[in-house]
DNA sequence: ATCTTGACTTGCC
DNA sequence: CGGCAAGCCAAGA
């Protein structure tokens, strides 16, 4: 399993109950800020495992999720509404409120570069 | 090695 | 807002 595969379980696993992360913001504290589709692949490689899947999604806030077998939009719809969260008919969250920033221990445990943790406290908005 | 395919993002109308 | 093209990068074929 590739480094970059056990940063996004391990940030994945440290999102807490009824918050939201995106795709890009994973990949960005995974330390490749421009993989967000290969999150995707991560956690549909994942599958099966306890890993919270369902609190990432995209950065609009919206549920985008394709072509799954055993899951789907309405799935994941279901998980959350149970964790608080509240979802729209056509799948959107309110990222303002649900969205989860780590803290900076947490950057930390991530065990990245201290200057690449600076450039993430630099990123303001995603 | 080369090509296609995404559970994405960003920028430009 | 909404649609579209390009960018990105790992996996599979």
């Amino acid at each position: 399993m590739s480094p970059f595969k056990q940063r996004v379980i391990q940030i994945v696993r440290a999102v807490p109950r009824g918050k939201i992360v995106s795709y890009g913001q994973v990949a960005l504290y995974a330390g490749a800020p421009r993989a967000a589709r290969e999150v995707g692949w991560v956690l549909h490689a994942t599958e099966g495992s306890d890993l919270p899947w369902w609190r990432v999604i995209n950065k609009a806030g919206v549920i985008t999720i394709r072509g799954a077998l055993f899951v789907d939009k309405e799935i994941q719809k279901k998980l959350l509404v149970a964790e608080g969260v509240e979802v729209s008919d056509s799948f959107k969250v309110d990222m303002k409120k649900y969205r989860f920033v780590a803290t900076d221990k947490q950057l930390r445990e991530f065990e990245l570069p201290e200057e690449y943790i600076g450039t993430i406290i630099r990123q303001k908005g995603f």
